[in-house]
DNA sequence: ATTTAATTCCCCACATTCCCCCACAAAAAA
DNA sequence: TTTTTTGTGGGGGAATGTGGGGAATTAAAT
């Protein structure tokens, strides 16, 4: 499974399309290459980009753990996909973000592609330099959760 | 696994390509010699160099210590994932290191591989020559930390 | 209903960067 | 010395990244 590190800047046009990298383009499986999955993160203000593999597998993750005759499952399960959609990619490797979505997370132009091991975030660049920890707060948060281990 | 120990020098070109000391690239696991996974020490102003699979063993212990749908968790591991990238080696033996990490260990040619037992450090030469501790402080920290064990 | 505006989509064109390849110097081994 | 391994350098072609024109579609306004 393809492994995305890393964090590589990009700009949006005036038309709100986006360049994916070629390095994690690549690492999408034969026959993924095609569209990509784009849902909101609830917390953050950025948008989470899946493979569909990804994407499907963390369906059927829910399927399995949500009651299809509980209403406030179904609840969640309605928000979670209705702030997903599906993201062709064009001949020219670039994606086509909708208006909203790029104001939802305020993109100037500057964008920033980061890796999640098995899923990319988006953030206006800006906003990223903003959210990111300090690394004294960042190296002792991360010790302290992954338990005292060396983190390096 | 191998272990590297041991300082060495060697020179970036002007495209920012650097050589793996062969001494390291003999000791990397057969099948693992093609490409390494870089990151920034954000403490230090160097690079360190992880084999894949210690890379990988780190990967797969964040996934099970950090919660998915945790979004501190998430942005903790979105920043320790972020300044790293894939390294791919040259037919040469060389790696190409992009223009903006050299800056940010401030490298001018001369670097300085360092071994670290499971992993390899980067460093400018001239940095690394100025962040040595003294070997007075050296000798007194060393064996602070040596005596208070071994408890965890 | 008709016009106008905005968005989405599908082309084509071009500049720049990267990366593959070859050649060779320098050092070590035979 | 000759041969092999290790380390350095550069040219050029392909791939990447950026931009714009203008249909087709959708939404808004008159």
């Amino acid at each position: 499974m393809a492994t995305f590190i890393g964090n590589i800047e990009a700009k949006a046009d005036v038309k709100g399309r986006i360049f994916i990298p070629a390095s994690y383009r690549k690492q999408l499986p034969e026959g993924e290459r095609e569209r990509l999955v784009m849902r909101m993160d609830p917390n953050n203000a950025c948008l989470i980009l899946y493979p569909e593999g990804v994407w499907n597998r963390k369906v059927a993750d829910f399927k399995e753990k949500l009651d299809e005759w509980n209403s406030d499952d179904q609840m969640l399960l309605m928000q979670f996909v209705s702030d997903a959609e599906w993201l062709d990619i064009d001949s020219q490797g670039r994606v086509l973000i909708s208006k909203r979505y790029l104001q939802q997370i305020g993109v100037s132009l500057d964008v920033l592609f980061v890796g999640m091991l098995d899923r990319i975030a988006l953030w206006d660049k800006a906003a990223y330099e903003h959210s990111r920890l300090s690394s004294n707060d960042f190296a002792k948060r991360l010790a302290e959760k992954m338990m005292k281990k060396s983190v390096d």
